[in-house]
DNA sequence: CTGTTAGCGCCTTCAT
DNA sequence: ATGAAGGCGCTAACAG
């Protein structure tokens, strides 16, 4: 089923062939068609392997993603696969759980996979020897969701966006705004975001109590749940994400605490499920599916330039703070 | 970064670094330690696009999924990526969106790019055009998900656990129980859910009031809140997912009701997500992530044979009755 | 416009 | 245990 077979059986050179296939106007309408018909005749299919070896070329792009089970993951590689297959590029994703060293792995993996390039959510750019090792191959590579001045990077502004939450909670009447994330250390997302609930609550005259860190997420909801049944509580949270936002509802609730009456909670991330939840999710949305698609696009474009994409063609998207019904005025 | 060049570095043919990396005990220790070392200081890594194309093995799976945008595939997917890296495979996922001609699509695409073997979800195995296709190029794959007993796929059994999802239902005294389906020409899962939810009712001799069938996501809500507004109710709704589930319990919210005082959901699924939120999703719980690692087991077990996968290896995994918090006994 | 041909990098007999 | 050489299927010069 060769480029071979096809030729013999149409009288014509594999030349011909491979020409008819990959430019058409190169070779006469009557034997373009010849070569269509028997190659649709033979079941023909290119070969992919032979294709990529000859042309160095393998229109695959890996993707590298801390999980797939946090929704904005799942959409971000969605869009991704979308702006990927419009392409005519494959994906190749695959997952570190937030470990440094599956960062490298993956990235491995994925050189020796000979993709043509990479897109990738780290853990932290400044401190990613997965990068140093892309970096000096000449990959073309983007970062989804990190932003840092020395990559390509497709993001949003994150900072800014907590920080005016936080003024939004303050015109709420709110006063104790506490935060809760992930592991601080474990994603530069977390740190540019408490970042910014803390101008947020300098701007507002306030004191920013400890950041409220929830390492592990199976104990996500007990813990929150001490820290809401202690005397002096929050009246607002400001989530890092938006799974941590659920358990934080979960964990109000199980403190006898109503959301939003007794508690405001805001998230980040906008994953679409938080729409359909109740009280729906008053959350920072990004476009994940968009940061995909645009990182794709990037990444094709500079391929095509033949360059490595440069941190100038970082791109910084706009998010927004979407109202829903787990934030109302606090209690006098 | 050919293996000619580490050849010629260390002094030795291609063939005996080939050897040095395909079969260790076939070289002497200390070549294959030069080798080994020179390969390193050369960041020599083998070209997977030549051995495939030698080998006629691309170590690589494709994936077919109606979409990320469900938590269910996309712990699969995981479960899937898992195994794959682990036995030694990449994998290649193309999502469908639930639309025919574009599983005909994502599998030629896939076909194309050589992969080893397929796993994929399919709307119905019985009127695949695209699974015809698959079986007559003699290519190794397995469904999920799906059932049928002319193909081998890895699932559950979903028609028994909706029917005693049902007799549950009936147990805490409920009599008005409904059934809440996406589309049901659109999968077999979701005709399998039903065909339980009928005999459920119809082992408990109660009548099945007709399918509630919501076409369209984004009215959903709508929809089932003006069917729990009717003068004459349900107390108890089966879904077919967890998602609906969860749109459902919105439902009811807009609509005045509480869950589960008055009105009892159980979900199918079994999403992570759903023993966060608040009730917490009562569902049938499906192994997701086992389904996928099952499924890429299966595959490799039988790519290494040589053999197609035959209908006979189909895996029923057991899943489970999970209790939340959205279900109660009936109001009398 | 079409044909001939030389590799792309690797594995794998077949010799040695 | 190692080396030499053919060929997997394809594309891209180069001729004609």
């Amino acid at each position: 089923m060769s480029i071979q077979s096809v030729a013999a059986k149409a009288g014509v050179s594999v030349a011909t062939v491979s020409r008819a296939f990959n430019f058409p106007d190169k070779v006469t309408p009557a034997t373009r068609e010849l070569v269509e018909r028997v190659a649709r005749e033979l079941h023909y299919v290119p070969n992919a392997s032979a294709r990529t070896l000859r042309t160095q070329r393998s229109r695959a792009l890996g993707v590298v993603l801390p999980t797939l089970l946090n929704p904005t993951f799942a959409e971000c590689l969605q869009g991704i696969a979308h702006a990927a297959v419009a392409g005519g590029y494959a994906i190749i994703p695959v997952t570190t759980g937030y470990q440094l060293d599956e960062e490298e792995r993956a990235v491995h993996l994925l050189l020796a996979g000979n993709v043509d390039g990479l897109i990738l959510v780290v853990s932290n750019p400044s401190t990613s020897a997965a990068l140093d090792r892309l970096r000096s191959t000449g990959t073309p590579y983007v970062l989804a969701y990190n932003r840092h001045p020395d990559h390509p990077c497709v993001t949003v502004d994150g900072e800014a966006a907590v920080a005016d939450a936080v003024a939004r909670l303050v015109l709420l009447g709110h006063r104790r705004i506490a935060m809760v994330s992930g592991t601080l250390a474990a994603s530069d997302r977390a740190q540019q975001r408490y970042r910014g609930y803390q101008k947020g609550m300098a701007d507002a005259g306030l004191d920013a109590p400890a950041l409220i860190e929830v390492p592990f997420v199976e104990s996500a909801v007990d813990l929150l749940a001490q820290l809401l049944q202690a005397k002096v509580r929050p009246t607002a949270l400001v989530c890092s994400n938006d799974l941590l936002a659920i358990r934080s509802i979960r964990a109000a609730h199980l403190s006898g605490l109503d959301v939003p009456g007794d508690l405001s909670v805001v998230g980040f991330d906008g994953i679409a499920l938080g729409e359909d939840l109740t009280p729906a999710l008053t959350t920072i949305a990004q476009p994940n599916s968009e940061i995909g698609r645009r990182s794709v696009e990037l990444l094709v474009q500079a391929m095509a330039g033949g360059a490595a994409l440069q941190a100038e063609a970082s791109l910084l998207l706009p998010c927004f703070f979407r109202d829903g019904e787990s934030c109302a005025a606090a209690a006098i």
